[in-house]
DNA sequence: GATTAATTCAAATAAACATTTAAACTAATG
DNA sequence: CATTAGTTTAAATGTTTATTTGAATTAATC
């Protein structure tokens, strides 16, 4: 072993960087290998050589851009785990809310995942579900608390479905996005107004469900 | 003008039931015209022959689709106008719950418009909005009516996203159903129920937000 | 500075795929 | 039955695109 040099390493990462950008903009099968390499101002080659295909590379970017959101928006949004669990029901909102529009690899990122969410690629039928466990776990459980112990575990899932549709579909896409709130781009403020909205639009939704199971669970008595 | 077949026309229907199958299974780049060809028991030429192009296929069984969609399930569910207003949300709710789930060509259709919403397709991206706005109109006025006058624009357009993205995402493919519910298939009941939960946790919502307005709308004066 | 292995590059390869073409076929009309 | 235009067909064409290849270049070590 005489050589290990570091421009490689240099080059792969602006691959990463790229193909994270081309592939959240135009999908998998749509994202041109050419393209990505140009964007990286590296050779046609480069991909194969520093992932042995369009498929690794694709699976590699995946596999950051997951890690790199769990850190940068935690869903319990930084708040002590014995807040009031209405501040925390805000945090988490606002949390799934906020990733569509970071503006670095994030939202590139967000993007990505929602391609692989509807359209899904071999690369993640299986790893998908795992990678989001934690995430529905600190969910449900919150929907949990707030429904009480009535509740059945039907009721826990489905409100757990419902909270996770309203922050996640809200910001889908660009395209989305504007079509339902008439823009594309959202201030940091009218960001926190829709979070502030789905947090009491969903309270009185838990509310609701929670006074059916407990007064159905009177009447078993 | 000697001859006018009607062979044609039984191959053109054909062509087009096998490429909403296919367009909806695949989406619009990964579907092939040879796939196609093949279901429907025609010549690979046929496509270009019968409709011009690909694209103009696209096209075609698109607007079928949505007009289908339109026919089958109507938002009012068939209801009375004058019938309350929880009534009517309940079978908004249902209409939008069981699209994707049609054995026929509808829920091919659906995943369609899925596709088409994530991942717009130069054919539609005008289109679109037009095709959805009675859709909308309902559902913001049926929303607007519940929240009563002092709701803002606002409020009642947020309400509106909530409401859809909870009917719409709920449903969004095989795969996110089976991960979101545990099963990909629902039963009628099962559809029903989940139906049911989602219109009280809405109503609920809505009344919060009702509740929020009009204590402003207090305070205001 | 010479050596060596890692990296980059231009060009070639090969496969996939929409579309074209021209000939063959077929149903309708006289 | 003969004609004709609508329809089907097999093969060809041309384009796009991921991958391969082998030579050229470069950075690290002696």
């Amino acid at each position: 072993m005489r050589a290990i040099r570091k421009d490689g390493a240099e080059t792969r990462r602006r691959l990463l960087q790229a193909a994270g950008e081309v592939f959240a903009d135009r999908g998998y099968q749509d994202a041109g290998v050419a393209e990505i390499c140009r964007r990286a101002g590296a050779n046609v080659a480069a991909v194969n050589y520093h992932f042995g295909g369009k498929q690794s590379l694709y699976a590699e970017v995946w596999r950051q851009v997951f890690t790199a959101f769990m850190q940068a928006y935690p869903v319990d949004g930084g708040l002590p785990p014995d807040s009031p669990a209405e501040q925390r029901l805000y945090a988490l909102v606002l949390a799934l809310l906020q990733r569509p529009f970071d503006d670095g690899q994030l939202g590139k990122g967000f993007r990505l995942a929602v391609r692989e969410m509807v359209n899904p690629t071999q690369v993640f039928a299986d790893t998908w579900r795992e990678l989001t466990l934690p995430v529905r776990n600190h969910i449900r459980a919150l929907v949990g608390e707030l429904l009480g112990p009535s509740a059945s575990r039907q009721q826990v899932l489905y409100c757990e479905i419902c909270l996770i549709n309203q922050c996640l579909s809200a910001n889908f896409s660009k395209g989305r996005r504007k079509l339902l709130l008439g823009r594309d781009r959202l201030t940091r403020q009218q960001l926190e107004e829709l979070a502030r909205h789905i947090t009491d639009f969903s309270l009185g939704g838990i509310q609701t469900i929670r006074a059916l199971s407990e007064s159905r669970d009177r009447n078993d008595r």
